[in-house]
DNA sequence: ATACATGCAAATGGTTTGCAATACG
DNA sequence: CGTATTGCAAACCATTTGCATGTAT
């Protein structure tokens, strides 16, 4: 399978858009992130790690990022806003509790034939997806 | 079927909340919306109409029906939020164009089905679910 | 009486934008 | 060189909150 920070330069080269090295550097350090994450921790260490760099440019990358669709959004009910890894191919859904906002997620190919089936039947283009279960989880039942 | 604001009513009475005049005012204005709509316009027109009402109540009205599962929240890519209306038994999923904004519905029971599966597998009580497909509209290609 | 609901305005927090400086192709 | 990108701080905008007042049980 392709890396993803090489599939990240060709969808920059694709849309006209430079490959510089704070999105090389940004990207790289999202994508060695498990999990979900916050945008405003993921700042705070980069910038003990690496070197100063503007929100702005975060913002910007990472707008590119799930345009490429290699990163997902993910917001609580609350309010809280993660976001997480993802590949093209396979956006996986997300159960967020509503008690104690534990995530979980949904691997599954179902959910993806079904989508692209659909996509197929409007000629629509996906590309990115979000599913997200708001409930209850086991726990706090 | 029942009347939504039946519904309210009694998703209210279980969750120990009243059910006040404001409630039943803005519950009652929402459930006449079709289509999506987006809160600034819906409390200047319920102000014009019916008379002055605080934010706040609508957003802790929103916030009861979201839960409730009678709304629906939709984001667009570009920050944009809009609401619509739902019913608790099927939440049709959203296919948003990223190009001109356009939105389409998806009206499949394939989804819902595979999500009840998957949350009785977890025994995760789903309460409200979201998903969106972004991507380039048929025109728009 | 007591607890929840409302209205207001101020605060919050994620995200975007204008603009000047900088770097890429 | 010209055009896109970056950084900064200020702006934005949806939503939430603190608090004083009002209202239902």
């Amino acid at each position: 399978m392709k890396k993803k920070i090489a599939l990240f330069e060709e969808f920059l080269v694709k849309n006209d858009s430079r490959y510089t090295p704070q999105k090389q550097e940004i990207a790289t350090h999202i994508f060695k992130v498990k999990g979900h994450f916050e945008i405003e921790d993921f700042i705070d260490q980069f910038r003990t790690k690496t070197r100063k760099l503007s929100r702005a440019t975060v913002y910007r990358v990472i707008k590119q990022l799930l345009d490429a669709g290699l990163l997902q959004k993910i917001s609580t009910r609350d309010g809280k806003v993660y976001y997480e890894n993802s590949t093209p191919q396979q956006h996986h859904a997300h159960v967020i509790c509503n008690h104690c906002g534990k995530i979980q997620e949904i691997k599954d190919t179902v959910l993806n034939e079904f989508i692209d089936s659909y996509c197929h039947k409007l000629n629509f283009i996906p590309e990115y997806q979000s599913l997200h279960v708001y409930g209850i989880c086991d726990q706090c039942q």
